[in-house]
DNA sequence: CAGAATCCTTCGCGATACTG
DNA sequence: CAGTATCGCGAAGGATTCTG
């Protein structure tokens, strides 16, 4: 039986789709990066991020959140204390990150160099 | 000396940065694993990516060819022939895709999983 | 500190129709 | 066939201020 092309890679594209529609936009990496690196209070993510404000990263927090791609714990002491932490997860994306990464090197790369 | 994190993962970030700057969006990619998939011609391309539109289709394949993601070849029989090919520059994208695909199939599985 | 509230601008993207 | 033209919405994102 013969396949066509048009209709094959119709299976390849969805899972990338899918992917797309949880970690896409200019911030999610980025936040997931940071807190991977180790930063987990709010303002602590925020500094770590160029240009990102408080408005946008509480957003994509919730996002994330929601995912369970990062948890968020309040510690009821006075002042309040949040902390945002990695999840399993959110780990199994280093390979994606990697490879996103390594591109972007390249890319920077072939750029630069003319 | 010590680093702290904050900083450190800028540079971790930057390149992810840029991949993403060339890459996000809802369409790139799959018009890229549409093309690498044998489809050249322009109406190909469309019926092969569901809900695409051809003026989107018409911006996004312009992006492409300008980050020479994309080769575009006019061919001038009547009537006018364009076919469209990955580079090889597109093809160092595969391992991107192949994380976000394969991310993404697990993200599937652990959704309706539930 | 950890956000929420408000206002405003830009942009991605869709729908429809049209051209050489 | 390979696009372009026009219109327009809704969401993303920016700037600033405010709150418990």
């Amino acid at each position: 039986m013969i396949k066509h092309n048009h209709t094959e890679c119709t299976s390849a594209m969805i899972p990338v789709r899918d992917a797309l529609d949880v970690i896409s936009g200019k911030w999610k990496l980025q936040i997931i990066i940071s807190i991977s690196s180790g930063n987990k209070r709010f303002r602590e993510i925020e500094r770590s991020i160029p240009k990102i404000t408080s408005k946008v990263l509480a957003k994509e927090l919730k996002d994330l959140e929601e995912h369970q791609l990062i948890k968020r714990t309040v510690y009821d002491e006075s002042p309040v204390l949040v902390e945002y932490t990695p999840t399993s997860y959110s780990d199994s994306l280093q390979d994606v990150i990697a490879a996103l990464r390594k591109w972007g090197m390249n890319h920077r790369k072939k750029i630069i160099g003319k």
